[in-house]
DNA sequence: TCATTAACACGGG
DNA sequence: CCCGTGTTAATGA
């Protein structure tokens, strides 16, 4: 465990920090497809990534969702440092893309270490601009690009993630990411299909 | 024009 | 039979 955190994180954080790291914090597998966190919980702990990839999503007042951002590894979810911190409930919905490593950090630690280690203040400081940004450019596609540019980014983020261009998922899956109808996915798809830029199998889509 | 909703047919597991 | 898919028709922004 503190030789992986070494191998990832050695560039970033001191020694002692890592040290501690290894100390305080939870190791957890998460499979792919499971909550990491649900709309309206409390979180008391921070997830530093490990390994895989992890979707956060918005839900509406009617319980639909829209896909915001990957994180991947390395990476840690900025809403869950603001919600520890100020006692709120979570915004958003997290979910495991692929199946999932991570080092669960107990919010007292989090505290003490913007103090103790510079490394980490960087660290904190630096999530959230990366999520800030992740953020912008999410709203940036949503306002300015039609269904099947985000459709196309969806496609190419899906595959950078999975590391590989064939892509299990449903047209359906791919609706409730991007908050439109399976309809319009469907004829998006085809079209993307008769323009050969992908293969559609059940269930499935080839990248081409 | 393009998205949404409802509806239907087809085929595979 | 159920689910995923492809398509159409009507309606709306």
């Amino acid at each position: 465990m503190i030789q992986e955190l070494k191998q990832y994180f050695a560039a970033s954080f001191e020694p002692a920090l890592i040290e501690e790291m290894n100390r305080v914090g939870t190791f957890m597998e998460v499979p792919e497809g499971a909550d990491l966190i649900k709309p309206g919980q409390y979180i008391r702990s921070i997830p530093l990534l490990l390994e895989g990839s992890i979707k956060i999503l918005r839900p509406d007042a009617e319980g639909e969702e829209l896909l915001l951002y990957h994180l991947e590894r390395g990476e840690t979810c900025a809403m869950s440092m603001t919600c520890c911190l100020s006692d709120v409930r979570s915004e958003i919905h997290a979910v495991a893309e692929t199946d999932v490593r991570l080092l669960m950090i107990p919010v007292s630690k989090m505290e003490y270490w913007s103090s103790k280690y510079k490394s980490w203040r960087h660290f904190v400081m630096d999530s959230y601009h990366i999520r800030l940004m992740e953020l912008l450019e999410s709203i940036d596609n949503i306002a300015f690009n039609n269904m099947d540019t985000r459709l196309m980014h969806y496609l190419e983020e899906k595959v950078k993630i999975l590391n590989n261009t064939h892509i299990d998922i449903t047209h359906k899956e791919i609706a409730a990411d991007l908050h439109t109808s399976r309809v319009v996915v469907s004829r998006l798809l085809k079209k993307m299909e008769n323009d050969g830029v992908i293969r559609l199998h059940r269930s499935a889509i080839e990248m081409l």
